[in-house]
DNA sequence: GGACAGGTGCGGT
DNA sequence: ACCGCACCTGTC
């Protein structure tokens, strides 16, 4: 089965190059991506991307086709910078995906690099994950929880290996619907009780495993950005507080064109 | 061969 | 609260 997502605001390598999602590649022209023990491709025809999967429902939600981009861009565009960086990416979306992928993806992505994350993450799906028709799932919870210490280390984890061993046995026991609920704010605050989890990562499960476009996660690509564009001299925390407060609830979107814009420009 | 990666935990003020 | 520092390891 197959649905049609519009070129004027989506394009998938916009939107899976900017640092959101690490299962997905290309293969003869098409994108593929994974989600939990999902799948879908994405090629273009006309002036239309088709998304050709099992679960159109999954998958539309997952695309944030419910969305309007072309609101959130004319406020956006304000920002001289911004303007900038809507029209370098302007195939971005926001993906909704599912939050145990996001707790355990971002604290493997802790100082660590694209490259790496994605192999690790990979070796974590072929050797917990669930086998599906199309390849591995993302590993349950109680598969993460059954691994031990060692099991993470040995696929590379480094030192996150006891964080991630010991995330999975604690969340086990917590109610995790709590974190959709809760304020913004007091669901950051929940996250990072656990280990592994700092204000960075804990930005990033909001943004993209809840849905809170209202949160502003600071890296070292935002951290140039900011000392680009904005001010020199201030520090992460006062950094993501001034840019929440500028962009508002459209900070997550905010903060994937700016991602995009630098480092595309700085990688190429 | 050393620095770097989409930071975090920890101990010391 | 707010620093400063050590930290696994593949890749360049």
């Amino acid at each position: 089965m197959e649905f049609l997502i519009s070129s004027k605001h989506f394009n998938p390598h916009d939107t899976f190059t900017c640092g959101q999602v690490f299962r997905y590649g290309t293969n003869q022209g098409r994108y593929y991506v994974f989600s939990m023990d999902k799948y879908a491709e994405v090629f273009q025809s006309g002036d239309d991307f088709i998304v050709e999967t099992s679960d159109v429902e999954y998958f539309k939600n997952y695309f944030d086709c419910q969305t309007d981009y072309q609101q959130i861009k004319d406020r956006l565009n304000k920002n001289l910078v911004l303007s900038y960086a809507t029209e370098y990416g302007s195939g971005i979306r926001i993906l909704r995906q599912s939050l145990i992928e996001t707790i355990f993806s971002f604290i493997i992505s802790a100082n660590n690099n694209i490259k790496r994350i994605q192999g690790i993450i990979e070796k974590l799906c072929i050797r917990l994950g669930s086998k599906t028709p199309y390849g591995y799932a993302f590993p349950t919870l109680l598969q993460l929880a059954n691994a031990d210490k060692q099991f993470y280390t040995e696929i590379g984890c480094g030192y996150r290996a006891g964080y991630i061993q010991q995330t999975a046995i604690e969340l086990l026991n917590y109610d995790i619907n709590k974190l959709y609920t809760m304020s913004t704010k007091d669901s950051k605050k929940a996250l990072m009780n656990f280990k592994g989890i700092g204000p960075k990562v804990a930005d990033c499960i909001l943004l993209f495993g809840l849905n809170r476009s209202d949160s502003f996660p600071t890296d070292t690509w935002i951290r140039k950005v900011y000392h680009i564009y904005f001010e020199a001299g201030h520090k992460d925390s006062e950094i993501s507080g001034y840019l929440l407060e500028l962009f508002g609830s459209d900070s997550g979107y905010a903060q994937q064109y700016l991602f995009n814009y630098l480092r595309q420009k700085t990688t190429k």
